[in-house]
DNA sequence: TGACGGACTTGAACCAGGTTAAGATTTAGT
DNA sequence: ACTAAATCTTAACCTGGTTCAAGTCCGTCA
């Protein structure tokens, strides 16, 4: 499988010599994930961190009525996974799966951490891309405080364009807080009355 | 100022010998805030990241309507500040001020660099925390998302008993993404009907 | 090709939480 | 200690969003 696209991400914020590559690429595991198909379901630990080098994910808590909540969509190019439960050594709470058939690398907590301590720059990676996924956190914090579901849903179609061709609509409206039904209404009003 | 409290959260996730704590101290630029006080103001950019010593501080957004919600309260021992505005360099959208009287430290976004550059295991300790800081971040999500606030001012309460001593009632139920008076009901409610 | 299930929409009744405005209570400044 | 301002509460009314139930429009697999 094609080690590029991770590379590129990698090399946004560090650089990487040839060795360096090669000893991260001998830790990643590849893997095809069909529509629909679990990476992560609720009670076990999760080992792995996620890399989509193709293809997009989603994560979602399942309350205890059973309703689904979308924390994260994750589209090529992006990490994601069960970091509460990544990083605690808990049994997730969280549920992660494929939406479109797509190809993943997983990287494993034991070798994510030798090559933490191998290559302290890989530290500086992660800590920027953390920081900058907290920044979007507050950032969906506060849209969900202080705007209404419709201007939401106009800016969650502006950000994410591309996301809108590969999610149901129903996971839409579970990422911005509301009910696919008011999610509808919504849309109708939109589209011309 | 006393910098035994900082340099104990440093070492919850790495050891610092004699000659890096000097380097960092040398960095560090301590203030003491009253109450009120604003740390950082809408439309400037921060160029600090700020570790609180003593007190309590927030950090808040206020919308087009001038309503105010809060992201975060930060305790002894946190830190805190604007991250967008810090990371991006672009002017602040939020407000941080003193919710008691306060002292902080301030570390200077270049300073701040040089330090990761010299010593890589800083980079460690902010990926580690900035790591937990997006679990908190996607906790806080989902309880907006999926209880009522009710549970949320419950929960408030239970995980962070000492906030209420210092936080206006206010300000907590902007965190919790409610009106005062809505607080008000629940509480009454609580305190036996 | 038909029938099954998943995704999306519609409408009506309903409710959690918001709004407004007024009063009660605490806090802070001089 | 006195006053002004900020915080907190109460109550009547309002609304954005939910719930539930029914109906439509697919895609898919025997």
């Amino acid at each position: 499988m094609d080690t590029s696209g991770i590379f590129a991400q990698f090399e946004r914020h560090i650089t990487l010599d040839e060795k360096e590559k090669l000893s991260i690429r001998s830790v990643l595991i590849p893997a095809r994930l069909k529509q629909g198909e679990f990476v992560e379901t609720v009670g076990k630990v999760t080992s792995n961190f996620i890399f989509v080098n193709l293809g997009c994910l989603m994560t979602y808590y399942t309350d205890a009525e059973g309703t689904d909540h979308v924390i994260q969509f994750a589209m090529a190019g992006w990490w994601t996974g069960d970091l509460h439960s990544f990083t605690k050594e808990e049994p997730s709470i969280y549920s992660t799966r494929a939406l479109s058939d797509s190809e993943v690398f997983y990287l494993p907590k034991t070798d994510m951490e030798a090559l933490l301590q191998k290559f302290p720059k890989l530290e500086r990676y992660f800590r920027i891309l953390f920081q900058n996924s907290i920044v979007s956190h507050q950032h969906r914090l506060i849209q969900n405080l202080s705007v209404t579901a419709d201007q939401r849903y106009e800016n969650f179609s502006k950000r994410y364009p591309s996301l809108e061709q590969y999610v149901p609509l129903k996971y839409i409206a579970s990422y911005l807080g509301i009910t696919p039904e008011f999610l509808s209404k919504i849309r109708r009003k939109r589209s011309g009355h």
